[in-house]
DNA sequence: CTGGCTCTTTCCGTTCAGTGGAAGACTGCT
DNA sequence: AGCAGTCTTCCACTGAACGGAAAGAGCCAG
């Protein structure tokens, strides 16, 4: 659309989501000059679109002078589906959850080869735990992540299977026992893990179903797992109330 | 950028924003007519853009052909500042609450001259309220409100009290009962409705302070108000806790 | 199967919105 | 004062974006 363009073919639409683009959890406030290095645009490019997405609100800017994610896109993330359908249902079974069992309670759903949490509840007597709400994990070394393996379809397991990173020292590494591990899951009904991904914290997970598809996974994470009928039990009744919610609301 | 433009001095930028605004909560899904009817394009313009942002992944296109926001704005949405701080610093706060009251926990800051939910536990036995997460309602209808409203700057102050809209028979509409018990807000460190958001709940809360300044609300919604030392004990625990936590994070 | 309807997609000539180098304005730091 | 960083404004050039028109998909009723 101009003249002197130095990358012609970039949209005008790109550039603006470039910038959006630019942040992320490790960059939640960016300048002026760093978005436009991240960005990869130059300096007055970015500083008009940049003006523009403040001007509706899509970034907002510090009193500081830099910039972050403005108020309006966290209205709009909230309209965007996996929070309408899946969160805003799941809350209260979750919240129940919690308190009957005081553990850190998680909701997640499978994107692509990776576990993304939806809906995380911990409280200050919880386990300490690396995840958090949009943020993404490997699924051989997470309760949920091996509950929506286990329900994968095969494609999926082949690309997660044929590559195992070791987070700590108790990470499963082998595909044959990570494999087996997947079978059990399928019978029994609920996965586990301990100290897969962090070393002191294990867990335990249930598949959470719409209908025949597994849309969805809930689990603990605690210090230990005994006493798990217990567990299994409450985290099960939740999953179902979870689900006969999803199906009758839609 | 265009030749044929039918409304010069609209930018690009301008026109991918008005897609995105397109939705909000009574329109989650949009159809690519309906899209171009809501933000004013035509149909061609229209169907490009969308192109685009559903390739970026700013929106989806569903199995049915319309379109909804897509995860990455939801992931987006989640790195704004209003997320980032106070939501993740209180969540656990929150949940200490809740397990306490079994009551609808709310979590709002003042957005102009209306209370903005920024987040919100409630579970099976709590009161039905018509509050969501991202949601914004009157300031002199709700316990949040009348809290954030007692703290706010005198012109707010003014804006609001200038108009006073009805929602239940038991709202306060008249000025001057209003101001009063903003008075008795400030005095008492906590504020109260009842019935004057939704007839059978009432609601209490107090503010939360990040030093000197009221940053947020944290409030409860129950059938009833007895116990009400209990109930303020409770809320103030939590929101001296957020308040500290939140000096600390930074 | 056909005709009529709505929604979606592609085409393509026109032209003005967007571009970015360069220069100016603010900081704060030495 | 001088300097180095960040931010903002200016402006001539041009190809990216525009949207009317028309073709393609579905879908339902007759």
């Amino acid at each position: 659309m101009a003249g002197n363009t130095s990358t012609p073919g970039a949209t005008v639409t790109s550039r603006a989501l470039a910038l959006l683009g630019a942040f992320d959890e490790h960059h939640r406030r960016l300048t002026l000059t760093q978005l436009s290095e991240r960005a990869g645009l130059p300096m007055p490019t970015t500083h008009r679109l940049v003006g523009e997405l403040v001007a509706w609100g899509a970034l907002s800017r510090t009193p500081a002078g830099d910039y972050a994610v403005g108020r309006r896109l966290w209205d709009l993330g909230l309209l965007a589906p996996v929070q309408t359908g899946l969160r805003e249902v799941a809350s209260p079974y979750l919240h129940d959850l919690y308190g009957a069992t005081l553990a850190t309670v998680h909701l997640a759903v499978r994107d692509g080869t990776a576990v993304l949490y939806v809906d995380r509840l911990a409280g200050h007597a919880s386990v300490p735990v690396v995840s958090s709400i949009g943020s993404r994990l490997p699924m051989h070394a997470t309760g949920v992540g091996k509950v929506l393996l286990a329900h994968a379809p095969v494609e999926v397991q082949h690309a997660v299977l044929s590559d195992l990173p070791r987070v700590t020292a108790y990470t499963i590494t082998q595909p044959g026992l990570l494999r087996r591990q997947l079978g059990k899951t399928l019978r029994d009904g609920y996965a586990t893990t301990t100290e897969e991904m962090s070393l002191g914290a294990c867990s335990i997970a249930v598949p959470v179903r719409r209908g025949p598809d597994v849309v969805a996974a809930l689990g603990l994470v605690l210090p230990s797992l005994k006493d798990r009928p217990k567990l299994v039990g409450a985290l099960q009744v939740a999953a179902h109330g979870i689900g006969r919610a999803l199906t009758t609301g839609g």
